[in-house]
DNA sequence: CGGCAAGAAGTCAAATTTGACTAGTCTTTT
DNA sequence: AAAAGACTAGTCAAATTTGACTTCTTGCCG
């Protein structure tokens, strides 16, 4: 029979939540959400992913009900609201090591909105476009040289695999800059023969 | 009083599902689901966004339902399944023109799995990352090699805003190929010196 | 002292996405 | 001619995400 019984909702894109949660409890021991969370912001791990809090505990129900994760115990500090502290299982190490080597083999660009957006902006009027896009590479530019900055800052203090992550970002802030000056340079002939795509 | 009513979920990202469908049929005029859908596949518009059957239906429901995009009528080709064609509204080229403008305004790279998924590879063997990230250098040279034939092939007929796209995703993967690149380098001392992090 | 902004830890309903599945029709192969 | 396969147009329940909201505490300012 082996029916495979409708199961939806496989995500394409391997699940960056689940990822992280796992990999955070199985380097920095357990923690409870709100810690995960300080380290998601602390760890720069801000970058690499993208959550808010609401997915952060939802998923935190999830993974202890599929057994991916644990309930160690409880506790409370002061009068504050109690705190439940996770723990990952072995189970869940096995996931980890699988959603990892997934995201891995993963190679697909994320499309940028950007693009979408330019390609409905036919209508704008050029100066407003040219605005636009000098803000966007101003933004960027800026966005590199902090980046630049904290690099020289704290560079030396990452493990060899941190600052990897770090020069991705950098290469990526680049390439935008690079291809956002490229579009101001190209404005003024696509404005002159607006005509260029049907030969 | 002026009550804020619970109105959750105003999504962080532009919605790029509905800036697609409002933009294809600013564009393209009146079209049915599938026939959107083939278009996001030809125009190559896959690439700046990313839409499965799924939502897109959704989408279309939802948008009729609020008033951006209307029925026009039913038609049936043969004995095919009757096909629904939709129009944008006015309300439809407003928010086309918000969601188009918030677009622009974003900048925020979006996080790549893979670095995720980097930070918690420490403790892989040096052979194998070494490996899976030759492979998805390779991967990654080979889809830039077929963009930049695309590009000498397809590019004189693009108008200058679709070839815009073009060139972004092109500086793109070169950024990923580099990074790939100095990945590779870095590998052999991260290995020797794993402790090079706290100093 | 009163007040109020910010932080801790988390809940929740509604919105949205997901990929499996349906139901019919051509088209090609055996 | 029947079976296999691919295409058309779309539905749907379940999974997941979202940001607003809650309840309590602590710090701070005048």
């Amino acid at each position: 029979m082996l029916a495979v019984i409708n199961r939806p909702c496989l995500t394409t894109w391997v699940n960056s939540t689940r990822l992280f949660i796992l990999g955070s409890l199985a380097r920095g021991g357990d923690m409870y959400g709100h810690q995960i969370r300080r380290a998601a912001q602390v760890d720069r791990t801000e970058l690499w992913t993208d959550i808010k809090q609401g997915s952060l505990y939802s998923a935190l129900h999830r993974m202890t009900a599929e057994g991916v994760i644990a309930i160690v115990r409880t506790e409370r500090e002061g009068n504050l609201p109690a705190r439940t502290i996770y723990t990952i299982t072995p189970a869940g190490r096995e996931e980890l090591a699988a959603l990892r080597d997934e995201a891995l083999r993963q190679i697909r660009l994320r499309p940028d909105p950007v693009d979408l957006a330019l390609q409905n902006a036919q209508d704008m009027p050029e100066d407003e476009l040219r605005a636009v896009l000098d803000n966007r590479r101003a933004a960027l530019a800026a966005e590199l040289a902090s980046w630049r900055h904290l690099r020289d800052t704290a560079g030396p203090h990452l493990t060899g695999i941190e600052a990897l992550g770090f020069s991705h970002t950098l290469l990526r802030l680049e390439a935008e800059v690079t291809w956002h000056e490229e579009c101001l340079k190209a404005l003024p002939a696509i404005f002159a023969a607006p005509d260029t795509g049907t030969a």
